[in-house]
RNA sequence: GGGCUUGUAGCUCAGGUGGUUAGAGCGCUACACUGAUAAUGUAGAGGUCCGUGGUUCGAGUCCACGCAGGCCCA
């Protein structure tokens, strides 16, 4: 007969290897994809990871959760495909090759060519492919790896192009300005990633203006603005104030030139722009030069009320047309520093730039020599040449050579300017942080680039209202972070100027006037053998052509006037990449346009909250503005994994956490358990390896130990789950209430799944296994499993564990891959219940409600209740639970619960080792009642008089309760006003019984008697008597079932009546078929038993 | 500077719609159990619910303003 396997010891770490080896072996990861052939499709998108760099612990927290979902689906009976892709370009490759290659990016195309570049990217990028690989595999992440798409792929590179054709026809690419941080030293702009690396922050004193900008047509008004970057002001094209803030107009005098003005400034501002000690000086006493100046509030207005007010332009070297020289309202404009009155440069803010567009407002600029609109300041940072008072000035004079530097600095020149004309308020040092460039370590400006974007703008309320239509696991991620960066939508900018990534597919002509949008490989042969023919090209390109630069720079297009075209030359931004890759890992629309209609859009995707503004959005713009739908209908947007004190994890400071060894030591189920049941995923979690330890104990080993003691009597037994089932009404209370317990738990579990709250699934199923089946269920029940003949009774206990832990093993396994499987072949290799090969071929389970029984449930809390309270009172009174007492005393205010004691009375006597329990009622005489008021009922009834109200309920003495438990009501006298009491607007319990030890919980009180009589003592003697036998048994190495004869010889009159009375007890549970007292020989064993001594013989049968 | 988020026991976390003894696990202490045993059970100690105001008869819970940490973006 087939045997439960029963273990000596459990090892997790090696059961995740060997049912690895099972589902590789049985190609268990395919079946369960080919076996749901047909059945509704579940899809999943995989957000690529890069291999360039070897992963990490939150790389198993961000794969358990898509895991989990897409093996619950699967057991819920979809088809889940589960494509794997890689992410390839971008940045960091890039910069791990310079590195490597010791090369800056100037050296590019100097000392290495583009082709060498580019080819030492594609051997980084895939470095670490093995170890993903092998973790992808440790840690139980079912993913197809067989045939990723990869990013760099000639075809995956295609359907990116068809994709950027389609929004070009659609008009919604274009070619703009954007203000990015430029660094004139090292002529080339700078990405966020660039500015973000250490050091590039720096502190420098700048010398800072507040100038003043005349109101048009009046008199002596100014507007007041404050700027670190002075020469910043020739391109001033218009003031922002706050819409809420309140302005104030002050009169007062220049303090450079005497002359009386009126200024405009918030009234938060005014204490930093003017002494206090001023204050009640007299305007008409003011003597030019006088150090102190007066001031005087003479009007007040509200942002909102200055905007459209027009003023005098400052620095009129380049004029612009109206409403440039307007004041506007701008959301970024506070009273922190500054004026409260920002001044905007289209040309050289990111802000200044929006709030410029928004309202209309032209910029500052000039003509380059082939008649294009360009800024102030040339790429080398100069001043041009219409600022003709500091022409060919560097706007930094950090940008000077040592030799050349001007001791007057253009913002100092500037200063000088503005004052001797009247139009300087205040000019300051002042020290702040200023971004440099990481290479050339000199100041960077904020400068417009050229740069491709595609009009997102167009989309935007597309955008905001497809959203509203998903499911964001956190919510507030959806509708705040992601949802707010919606509503401020930018265009977006595509271009990188750059060498590894895609190459944006658009050609121009030599004069600007034609271009041209390349949608596929045959297009751009077409558009190549028009060239040839046109004599730029020679030869046509291949079909394994690769699409990366430089290959493509060198394709010279024809013009359809015979002009040369030449490729753009950037590309563009690698968010593109992954955020095409619902269409471009099945190389759409070029092939398997059945698979990807299947598949589009995803049922879910999960990724790091850091992926809002990257993944997710690139993701939701791609789908909204090419296919007018969602890309994804519910997305986890998982937390950090940050070291154990709540550190980020970091290689540098030693604290990352290797998740191989973690696994390695604790096995991938532990691992992942702990991850899913800590922390919810959108919250950050701090990774403590203790806790994986602790969850391993707790959870998986009380499990292990579950089935072990399962096996180990089911094996005695033979049990195999053959026959019949035991109808559920002829099973034991206890039986019966662990099923009900069972069905409530898979329905909860089910919706925790369905509604992507994995951590909730975790704890329901943890709490269950701990609390219910083992500690409840099978401690109750363990006699039921080892004693007496293979009966009715017997096979119902087994047949209940069995269910449980078998139902245990499909709820857990979407978490626990490993592990329930194991446990499920374990249980299934012997009843053969189960036809499927693999539990994640199984179908989850499903609740039947005819098997919850909330009575019984709360039966069974009140017997756990009271037999936590006697236990209490035990330990109160010292007196352990071997000892049995002759009874409990419970006081009952209504029927229902005495009813419901009494039908788990046996359980409790057991549990607890009492021989009755009884009930007190009111006819008993004895309760003393205590009551309270119910403030959720009278809070709804009195309001504010609720304090008397339980001032006059608390103050109720037995009279009183009586009366309202008899008539349900009762009046009482609240200032003068009688108001009625329902039985409903109080709660009565019974806490003291007069005389006795008592113990309560809630509602539920519970008294004991202590008293031991002899025969109880002598009870409590037997059953010290049988636990040093079964001591003993053990010692001596006994089999379970080994009969024995046993001697004892003792001299106390105590012992000797106490084991004759128990004969027949001590002979069942020790297995004895004689147990007699006679003088023992020299093999005898000397036993204690609270100070008596006595000896024994045991011999086996 | 802005958006989002977190703050409850030494640690990790629960605490529908406000309701009077704020919970669990781990850890700690003590005890019990010893045929689940490198397990297990019971009990105990341990709290300014981040702070300050406010709303309310009543606030861990609602509102406002702060403080501290985190992420993203300027």
């Amino acid at each position: 007969m087939k045997k439960y396997t029963e273990y000596k010891q459990s090892d997790f770490a090696g059961i995740g290897e060997e049912i690895l080896q099972f589902w590789k072996e049985n190609g268990i990861f395919e079946k369960s994809v080919t076996e749901k052939e047909g059945q509704p499709t579940f899809t999943f998108f995989e957000g690529p990871p890069s291999a360039n760099g070897t992963p990490g612990i939150h790389h198993v927290m961000a794969r358990t959760v898509k895991d989990i979902f897409c093996r619950y689906k699967t057991q819920k009976g979809f088809q889940v495909k589960r494509k794997g892709g890689w992410d390839t370009h971008g940045l960091p490759v890039e910069l791990q090759v310079e590195k490597e290659l010791g090369i800056k990016k100037d050296d590019i195309g100097k000392k290495v060519s583009v082709e060498e570049y580019n080819q030492k990217c594609r051997e980084t990028v895939m470095r670490f492919k093995n170890e993903w690989d092998d973790l992808t595999e440790k840690m139980g992440y079912w993913v197809d790896l067989n045939d990723p798409y990869i990013t760099f792929d000639k075809k995956y590179i295609e359907t990116l192009w068809s994709l950027l054709k389609r929004l070009y026809d659609k008009d919604l690419l274009y070619k703009g300005y954007t203000i990015q941080p430029y660094s004139p030293a090292a002529g080339t702009g700078l990405s966020s990633h660039e500015l973000n690396q250490p050091g590039t922050y720096q502190d420098v004193k700048d010398t800072t203006i507040t100038a003043m900008f005349k109101k048009e047509g009046s008199e002596n008004d100014y507007f007041l603005a404050w700027t670190t970057t002075p020469w910043t002001l020739a391109a001033n094209n218009g003031l922002a104030v706050g819409a809420g803030i309140t302005y104030v107009k002050v009169k007062t005098f220049n303090q450079y030139t005497f002359e009386p003005i009126n200024v405009i400034l918030a009234k938060d501002r005014v204490n930093a722009y003017f002494n206090q000690k001023a204050k009640d000086l007299k305007l008409e006493d003011y003597k030019a030069g006088d150090k102190l100046i007066p001031f005087e509030i003479v009007e007040e207005y509200k942002g909102k009320d200055l905007a459209g007010t027009d003023y005098e332009q400052l620095l009129p070297y380049v004029k612009a047309a109206k409403p440039a020289f307007t004041v506007v309202v701008g959301d970024f404009v506070t009273t922190e520093d500054g004026t409260g009155i920002v001044h905007i440069s289209r040309t050289f803010g990111a802000d200044d730039y929006r709030v410029s567009v928004q309202n209309n407002m032209p910029g500052i600029f000039v003509k380059d020599e082939e008649g294009n609109d360009v800024p102030i300041v040339n790429k080398q940072g100069k001043y041009v040449d219409e600022i003709t008072d500091f022409a060919g000035m560097y706007v930094k004079n950090e940008y000077y050579s040592d030799e050349e530097r001007p001791e007057k600095s253009l913002d100092v020149q500037i200063s000088i300017k503005l004052k001797e004309e009247n139009r300087a308020f205040k000019v300051e040092k002042y020290e702040h942080s200023y971004p440099h460039c990481w290479r050339t370590d000199k100041p960077i400006l904020y400068y417009p680039l050229d740069s491709w974007f595609i009009k997102t703008t167009a989309y935007k309320d597309q955008l905001v209202e497809l959203n509203k239509t998903i499911n964001w696991k956190p919510a507030s991620t959806g509708e705040g972070r992601f949802g707010n960066w919606l509503e401020n939508l930018v265009d977006w900018n595509l271009s990188r100027s750059r060498y590894w990534g895609t190459p944006l597919p658009i050609w121009v002509s030599e004069d600007k006037k034609e271009q041209i949008c390349i949608g596929s490989l045959d297009e751009l042969k077409a558009e190549v053998a028009k060239s040839i023919e046109a004599g730029f090209m020679t030869e046509q390109i291949g079909e394994d052509f690769d699409l990366h630069r430089p290959y493509v720079d060198d394709i010279v297009l024809v013009s359809a006037d015979g002009q040369k075209m030449f490729r753009e030359p950037d590309l563009i931004d690698v968010w593109f990449d992954s955020g095409a890759m619902p269409y471009a890992q099945w190389h759409y629309p070029f092939e398997n346009g059945d698979i990807f209609e299947k598949n589009f859009p995803a049922d879910f995707i999960a990724e790091g909250v850091d992926q809002t503004r990257g993944w997710f959005f690139t993701l939701h713009a791609l789908a909204v503005m090419l296919h007018d739908s969602v890309a994804f209908k519910n997305v986890i947007a998982n937390g950090l994994v940050l070291d154990k004190s709540g550190n980020k994890m970091s290689k540098r400071l030693g604290n990352a956490v290797d998740p191989f060894e973690t696994i390695g030591k604790f096995g991938p189920d532990a691992t992942r358990w702990y991850m899913i049941s800590n922390a919810n995923p959108w919250d950050n979690l701090k990774f403590n390896i203790e806790g994986v330890g602790e969850v391993q104990r707790r959870f998986f080993g009380t499990l292990y130990n579950t089935y072990n003691f399962f096996a180990l009597y089911a094996n005695l037994d033979g049990f195999t789950f053959e026959g019949e089932t035991i109808p559920v009404a002829q099973r034991t209370e206890s039986d019966r209430w662990i099923l009900s317990r069972l069905n409530s738990l898979v329905q909860k579990v089910d919706q925790a799944y369905n509604d992507y709250e994995p951590t909730r699934a975790t704890r329901l199923i943890m709490d269950f296994v701990t609390d219910e089946v083992s500690n409840w269920y099978v401690r109750l029940n363990r006699k039921r499993f080892w004693k007496g003949e293979y009966n009715e009774d017997k096979k119902a206990a087994y047949q209940t564990l069995y269910t449980c832990l078998m139902t245990v093993a499909k709820l857990g396994a979407p978490v626990a891959p490993f592990y329930m499987e194991h446990l499920y072949q374990d249980l299934n290799k012997v009843t053969g219940l189960e036809t499927a090969a693999s539990i994640h071929l199984t179908d989850f389970p499903v609740s039947d409600d005819s098997f919850i029984n909330l009575d019984l449930e709360q039966k069974m809390e009140l017997a756990q209740t009271i037999s936590s309270l006697t236990h209490s009172l035990r330990k109160k009174e010292k007196i352990k639970v071997r000892q049995p007492l002759s009874k409990i005393m419970i006081p009952v205010l209504d029927e229902k619960i005495r009813h419901q004691i009494e039908a788990v009375d046996e359980l409790i006597k057991s549990e607890i080792n009492v021989k009755d329990i009884e009930f007190l009622d009111d006819a008993s005489g004895v309760l003393v009642k205590k009551i309270k008021p119910n403030f959720r009922t009278i809070g709804k009834k009195f309001g504010p008089k609720v304090k008397f109200v339980a001032a006059a309920v608390n103050s109720w003495g037995q009279p009183e309760i009586s009366a309202i438990e008899r008539d349900g009501k009762y009046d009482i006298d609240i200032d003068g006003e009688t108001v009625s009491l329902d039985i409903e607007d109080v709660e009565i319990s019974s806490e003291d019984i007069p005389g006795w030890s008592v113990a309560s919980e809630g509602k539920t009180t519970v008294a004991l008697d202590v008293t031991i009589t002899d025969e109880l003592r002598k009870e409590g003697f037997a059953r010290d008597f049988v636990n040093r036998l079964q001591n003993l048994r053990k010692d001596l190495g006994l089999d379970v079932q080994d009969k024995i004869s046993v001697k004892v010889s003792s001299e106390e009159a105590l012992v000797n009546e106490s084991l004759t009375d128990n004969k027949a007890y001590i002979c069942e549970e020790t297995q004895a078929t004689t147990l007699e007292l006679a003088a023992t020989g020299t093999e005898s064993h000397e036993v204690d038993i609270d100070g008596h001594i006595l000896k024994l013989e045991l011999s086996v049968n």
